[in-house]
DNA sequence: TGTACATCAGTGAACGCGCGTTCACTGATGTAC
DNA sequence: TGTACATCAGTGAACGCGCGTTCACTGATGTAC
């Protein structure tokens, strides 16, 4: 029995419905492909019938974008749990964040396609308040802590995170559609984030002229 | 008129009908993203019944992986005449590659969106003789003939360049989802490109312990 | 050089399915008095 | 505490569209003799 119909109401009233539908959207839409994802799929995955998303979500796209939110909200506090625990200050918290962005993608394939897909959709992007408390401010401020621990001039920490968010999202796009793997076989992700994180920052300490 | 009818038949028979399909397929694809795209706008583009395409190409899945496959070459030969202009060793040529991507990508996303969307369809990577001849192995021996030059001892500098590839494929998407933008107002994703690799290649010289 | 015929590459009409969405409805719930 | 009623959150049936794909067909082309 899926997650999504564990509440399964015994009444007309469903109780839940609208996170019994997110549910079984992001169930739906990491097993078969967010492309294969259909209203009908949800609603039965909710156990109602096909017209009740309608009372919670305007149409498909609203329900999707709710999803989206979902995603990257999740990546968001996974992120400011290991800022919590391992504190700021070390190239390993830096590493330890990426690890984290690695982590929740690759094993949230499907749904990252999701977040990530299609740039023509009209949706709106996030809005600043929500951008402020995301996960990539907190990079900022691991880079901005390791520069004064480490005595390195850093001029610019937004920008500095931004190279390495690149780099963690391109590795990770890399290695989801195998393309790391053809190139480097049996290469470890993790070991790749560490030593190209490594590499970057160190090349940060002694500016070439 | 679009490119895809400029040869249109007066004939009976069209000719180049496969071609003449794949060109229409890019031109819909950029423009309405490959969501959208459906086989009897190909057909109809390419000013031929619903049915035609269906002498050239399986179905429509055998179609998009030959428009994907045609962007894929479209990147190596980009890659591969940049390297003849200017040559291998020098750091301004690694960049340039890296611009090359850019500049291919962000001038066609919808199509790279197809390029690199959906993890999840049964199709087929493509095989290893391409993956040979891919701009990738350029990227690859500009990074061997950058360390001769430069002397810096690269182990692997398979893993150099994958490291390079991350970074560029990473700040492209970045750019195209327009999520740097909104951190870094006003960006140059070139400038940031130039600044990234060198950041990255002087981390190269002198490895931290 | 002309004719017969196989083959190729189109046509056009239709099918069938599935999905998004709507609509009139109905059962449950909350609230005013 | 009981009753009347508004409102909310479901139902189930249906619509309509669009797209992928098929099928019997036909016009054009190439080739054997």
């Amino acid at each position: 029995m899926s997650l999504a119909q564990q509440g399964k109401h015994q009444s007309y009233h469903h109780g839940d419905l609208r996170n019994a539908l997110l549910i079984a959207a992001v169930e739906l839409i990491e097993e078969h492909g967010a492309d294969q994802f259909t209203m009908v799929d949800a609603a039965r995955c909710a156990g109602v019938s096909n017209a009740a998303p309608y009372r919670h979500f305007k149409d498909k796209d609203e329900l999707l974008q709710a999803v989206r939110d979902l995603g990257f909200l999740g990546l968001t506090e996974q992120t400011a749990q290991v800022a919590r625990q391992q504190g700021l200050g070390s190239i390993d918290t830096i590493i330890a964040l990426g690890d984290t962005y690695v982590e929740y993608v690759t094993s949230r394939p499907q749904f990252y396609e999701l977040m990530w897909g299609n740039v023509s959709t009209g949706v709106d992007a996030p809005d600043d308040a929500e951008l402020k408390s995301s996960g990539f401010y907190v990079l900022v401020e691991a880079v901005s802590a390791w520069g004064e621990v480490e005595q390195v001039m850093i001029d610019d920490p937004v920008q500095v995170a931004t190279y390495l968010w690149a780099m963690v999202h391109g590795l990770t796009s890399l290695t989801l559609h195998s393309h790391i793997d053809r190139f480097v076989p049996n290469a470890n992700v993790k070991d790749m984030l560490r030593s190209t994180t490594e590499t970057f920052l160190n090349g940060l300490r002694n500016p070439a002229d």
